[in-house]
DNA sequence: AATAAATGATAGTAATACTATCATTTATGA
DNA sequence: TCATAAATGATAGTATTACTATCATTTATT
């Protein structure tokens, strides 16, 4: 049997789902690498055709444009993150071992989940590092928020605030927190592999050492 | 007298120094104000030449990319904050009430300051909220690297870094705590203004929460 | 077997990101 | 002040990008 694990994605993101089709999911498949590979500004509809072997008419057939398939494929990884913590804090009743759970969730390359198939979590990770901060830094976040584009994103924020606010209900910061964990974790590793002496980190301890501090900056700043 | 404040700029970011000619001053205040207006994405160097009543071909002369020009104006703006911390901390000499001081020149909006004269640092603030990651998170990031593009910012880390060290010549992420606060300051405006509910501020304290917020959680981690 | 839906193939447009050329204006310094 | 160089303007041109449109063909549905 083989268990197969579905992200809702919200339907503003796509003109068809790529999900109900082949061509769908190879689109989904190969931007991904595409994307990890060259970078989101290097990418084009146009190379991701004929990486598939199909037209640019057709890419165009899913997607309206780079952008929103960007934040598609960034929807369905903040979705599969908080499926993540979900799965991965269930049984755990001590607040603050399903914190540091979630630092490391957030803050740890992945390995691909073959739950999903034709989706590989480890490029997505690396994505989500180098691409994740465009999905809102632009002149039309506002169109794209009133159009719930970021939701997955607030959800998963809220999901790490509550176990924040278990960990010290009185912590005035929650959800700033939140976006402070998610965002640091990912610029604290491309700081690292990029532009090493913005950080105190080196290579050969791959996140351990951000995971360290992460934890030192979040249970130092929530301490009752 | 009027004084004058020069930011020294790396010379592999121009073709031809801008600030040696009326055109050159033109370009970085026009294209201030519409990056600033319109988005990274929007502008091109064809508005801009309209804008100031030039040609595109004017402009290449003067910059190779809209991406050199970006990482041009936040590069002076990384010098010009410097600048600022050493102004402005000059007579401190608690290294707390500095380290205070740093985060408040950091995360707070700026006036314009009428000593450089073709420069508004309050559109850069803005510039640097929204677009300030874009100049490195980049598939050539490595290449401006070595080029030395990044100095400025590099210099501004080190030195609330080693501030944070007289607060606590201990604490062992001294780097990562000042790209930390360098980055969520701006990203916590940003989220203030566009996506509140990633934050636990609004728009009426202005950045007074923001600066709570950043204080909580660089003086309980640094605490001895 | 008939019909609809999806895809392929091809073409075309407007804008972007440049490069090249040559004429004209402006600055410099002998 | 004249000569020369340097900067700018004006114009044109190319390759690529970001799309839209059309029609033929293949694939799925009832």
């Amino acid at each position: 049997m083989k268990l197969e694990v579905q992200i809702i994605m919200n339907p503003s993101l796509y003109l068809r789902d790529p999900e109900q089709s082949e061509l769908g999911k190879n689109i989904i498949k190969y931007s991904i690498q595409l994307i990890e590979k060259d970078g989101f500004e290097a990418f084009t509809f146009k190379k991701l055709a004929n990486a598939i072997g199909t037209t640019e008419a057709s890419v165009y057939r899913y997607f309206e444009n780079k952008h929103k398939l960007l934040v598609y494929i960034l929807s369905w990884y903040w979705g599969w993150l908080q499926f993540q913590i979900q799965y991965q804090t269930n049984n755990i009743t001590d607040p603050v071992v399903k914190l540091t759970m979630v630092i490391k969730i957030l803050a740890t390359s992945v390995e691909d989940d073959k739950m999903t198939s034709h989706v590989d979590e480890s490029l997505l990770h690396q994505i989500l590092i180098v691409e994740g901060t465009k999905a809102f830094l632009t002149n039309h976040v506002d169109k794209d928020n009133k159009q719930q584009l970021f939701k997955p994103y607030k959800d998963l924020c809220n999901m790490v605030s509550d176990i924040i606010l278990e960990c010290n209900p009185n912590y005035k910061y929650p959800h700033s927190l939140s976006s402070t964990i998610i965002e640091i974790a990912h610029l604290q590793i491309f700081f690292m592999y990029n532009l090493p002496s913005l950080t105190d980190f080196n290579k050969t301890d791959k996140e351990d050492q951000i995971l360290a501090y992460l934890n030192n900056l979040v249970f130092s700043s929530i301490k009752k």
